[in-house]
DNA sequence: TGAATATTTCGATAGTTTTCGAATAATTGT
DNA sequence: ACAATTATTCGAAAACTATCGAAATATTCA
């Protein structure tokens, strides 16, 4: 009888090919560190509305072009890593929390 | 003030990357289920010996030839996630504890 | 409608990775 | 010394990845 990992060891290994990238690393990285799932998120002082990182400001001091972090962050979705959803302008990103558990719970 | 992943992205991104191949995830795994450290690994019935799993043994059921095994092997090995020292003809391999700790605060 | 902002798509290029098979090396037992 | 076992190194081929710049798309605001 296998566990979850043995059953999952692509959708696994997909993860960590998506942050095996430093640059996408970072970009995981500042999204768990500036709006974690489950908690309230930044809210823009000005507009007042709640929000989390958008493409152009998870891009920033990374040192490629923004065609580049749009690569990134598609690759991150599509690890399953993150979520995003249009917010005018902007795209706003965050970490789905059920991936997350789930990359806790493969080291434990 | 930055935290200890903060320090490490290059680090991490290579541990990441040394798990992103599903071979090599399944060798890892493999290392985990079998001879977890801090524990009592394996004893060989016929010997008596301590032991974990050698590069043959982690080989086996993956359809990828000795020479792709051994690279693997050096793969997660430079990453930091595992150790190996020579027993005799085999190679002895391990999970590396401190860096499968790591890991696991990485996430947490 | 048209300009400005934010993001994505596309095609190209340089670099990296996976895998193989042949050759080589290390160790053990005869 | 020699054969058998185990593992590594090397060179090559195919596939994949990171990044760029230009063009295209989506949205807002004047």
């Amino acid at each position: 009888m296998s566990n979850y990992r043995d059953k999952n060891i692509e959708a696994f290994a997909d993860m960590f090919k998506a942050l095996s990238n430093p640059n996408r690393l970072k970009i995981f990285m500042r999204l768990t560190t500036c709006c974690l799932p489950g908690t309230v998120t930044s809210i823009n002082p000005g507009t007042g509305e709640a929000g989390c990182a958008c493409v152009g400001e998870l891009g920033q001091d990374l040192d490629i072009g923004p065609s580049t972090i749009s690569h990134h962050i598609k690759e991150l979705r599509q690890a399953g890593l993150i979520r995003m959803e249009r917010r005018g302008q902007k795209m706003e990103c965050w970490i789905d929390p059920k991936t997350l558990r789930a990359l806790q719970g493969f080291f434990s």
